[in-house]
DNA sequence: TTCCACAGCGACATAATCTGTCGCTTCTTG
DNA sequence: CAAGAAGCGACAGATTATGTCGCTGTGGAA
């Protein structure tokens, strides 16, 4: 088919958000090899009359110009976003707005503008109620993030996702001066308001280490390969290096006696699939399942503080006997 | 402009996504709207053509033909993703996949998709090691969520959107059976696993209540606008009813002593701005704060177990006395 | 400087297309 | 069965789209 509109509509796919840019040349490949062959010419003429009616813009200043969409301008997107889609991606705006890198929220922010657009055509009453009508709430107490340096950040995450070495200014915990390391990145872990750089250092050539991204001050991008462990494995890692601890392997039969109101909510939301519920008759409830050994489910049954009597395992118990008494000893 | 392509871009951002179509009627209405104002003839044969190339479908069964794209199909978006863009994307995918609830995640995911598209044509290798090298790992303790019921859910959804009453079966909380109840949604609120409707019921008139959404087992929207009580704010309401913590307003200052090793990461993500933060000869770290008196903070600082001592204010520190003996009662 | 390559642009002629109109057909509905 | 609604094929004239060519200005190399 010969049709200009399917060729053009191919061509403004292929021009990037200022500040990139693209040439004439090279969209002439582009479209080639999407079988659209057309001379040069035609090319140029498409981009002035589509820059008439679209948010496009030429950099003239220099000899191939460069064209691109301009930095806000809304694009064009089909089929549309029907209402309820929108008030889904504003509710996942909601979720992901106090959990993700502020950097990263950002550059995806276009996205969330365009579904609230769609929602104020469709009914501005409407949006507002639903503004003013849905929460996203905290489940647990959320600390204050570091302070990154962006443009640092920015480098780790690329030099991650390209598999670059980099040199960079880091600043050991405790340490008020920065250093300039030599560093092989080869993964990244969010975890709550810390985020960190698996990596390689040269002090070790064996272990890989992780490192808080906001103890980075800068960083340079190396024109160089990483060199990784062979069969590195970033799940192993993270769980041996007790970041993640959803993997661990150690089970045993956890067993313990909650007070009622205080563990309702896990006849309704249990811990997994293996918890057997039992309400005993002095009204506390029995809760069994097989459970990982985390450092995160015991701080877990801490914060029941007195509401929970641990039966078994016998280890686990002991630990909150041993508890019993330290805090006797603080605070008598 | 009598350009066909713009007009034709315009069609296809008003054809919405299967199962919803639209008619060569309402299309010449919009266009026409939107300036472009041709003969619905024009219209069809646009369709058809365009059909051949692009995921579009034609109902035929009914005589206004409805159109539609097809539900999976990729649609345009131009300009399209850089890849940094779509790492983003791919990224928000990570942090939302556990936490949103499921049918809202896959309603936008053909979204997720596109960016993982953009990955994978600009380079299948990076994309790969993108996806084995970076983790968003869970910050606590995760529940099973508990299994709703995913129509009654959509229409509890557009039911608080539209301002709609429902009659709905609803089970209550220890209850075998279900009842039909009358409702008006006020409001949504998402708190971890379990998600909330705010709403009131016929059985008190006054004040609204808070219903797990799991707990409904069928909803029927009714034709009917809701009643809401005047000045209801969906803040206040789950402040008073516990729902959220952030937003409590009484104040105090805190102090306690933390272990070293316990607390260290209090020195980079601060509970808030007013944190002050000390090291004391013994090595623990003195930590004093302005912070709000919430259920969450409590449970938090009895997560620490015996890794911190409360110094101020008073009664904070006396109910951890009390823990102390309840505790010695309990296991001793 | 001069020369050359490169990119953009105007002009032009022709082929290709786009589009409104009309009339026929099919289907539904009362 | 009549009327109306929607789709579709055909047609013709107007409009547009496109390749080609040659001119111009710019910038770098000789």
């Amino acid at each position: 088919m010969s049709n200009p509109t399917l060729r053009q509509i191919s061509m403004l796919e292929l021009i990037p958000r200022a500040p990139r840019k693209t040439y004439t040349k090279k969209l002439k490949e582009q479209l080639s090899d999407r079988g659209y062959d057309v001379d040069e010419r035609t090319i140029q003429r498409d981009l002035v009359s589509l820059e008439r009616v679209l948010p496009l813009i030429c950099d003239d200043r220099d000899k191939p110009y460069g064209w691109s969409w301009t930095e806000e301008g809304l694009g064009i997107q089909a089929p549309a976003m029907d209402p309820i889609e929108a008030l889904t991606i504003s509710l996942a705006e909601q979720y992901l707005e106090p959990i993700m890198p502020k950097a990263s929220f950002k550059r995806i922010g276009y996205f969330f503008k365009r579904a609230n657009n769609v929602l104020k055509d469709t009914s501005p009453r409407l949006i507002n109620r639903w503004r003013n009508r849905v929460r996203v709430l905290p489940e647990m107490l959320r600390f204050k993030n570091p302070i990154l340096n962006k443009s640092a950040e920015q480098a780790l995450y690329k030099a991650t996702f390209e598999g670059q070495q980099i040199r960079a200014l880091y600043r050991k915990r405790g340490d008020t001066k920065s250093s300039l390391r030599h560093i092989h990145p080869l993964g990244l872990v969010m975890k709550g308001s810390i985020n960190y750089l698996i990596c390689m250092m040269d002090e070790d050539k064996e272990n890989p280490r992780y490192l808080p991204l906001h103890r980075f001050e800068s960083v340079e991008i190396l024109d160089e390969k990483i060199r990784e462990p062979k069969d590195f494995d970033l799940d192993e890692f993270t769980h041996t290096n007790n970041l993640s601890f959803e993997y661990s392997k150690k089970l045993y039969t956890f067993k313990a006696l909650f007070d009622f109101t205080a563990a309702a909510h896990l006849m309704e939301t249990p811990l997994n699939g293996t918890q057997k519920i039992e309400k005993k008759i002095d009204g506390r409830l029995l809760v069994s399942a097989r459970m990982t050994d985390t450092l995160q489910f015991e701080q877990w049954l801490k914060s029941f503080g007195a509401d929970v009597e641990i039966l078994e395992p016998k280890k686990l118990r002991d630990k909150f006997k041993k508890l019993a008494s330290d805090l006797t000893e603080k605070y008598f």
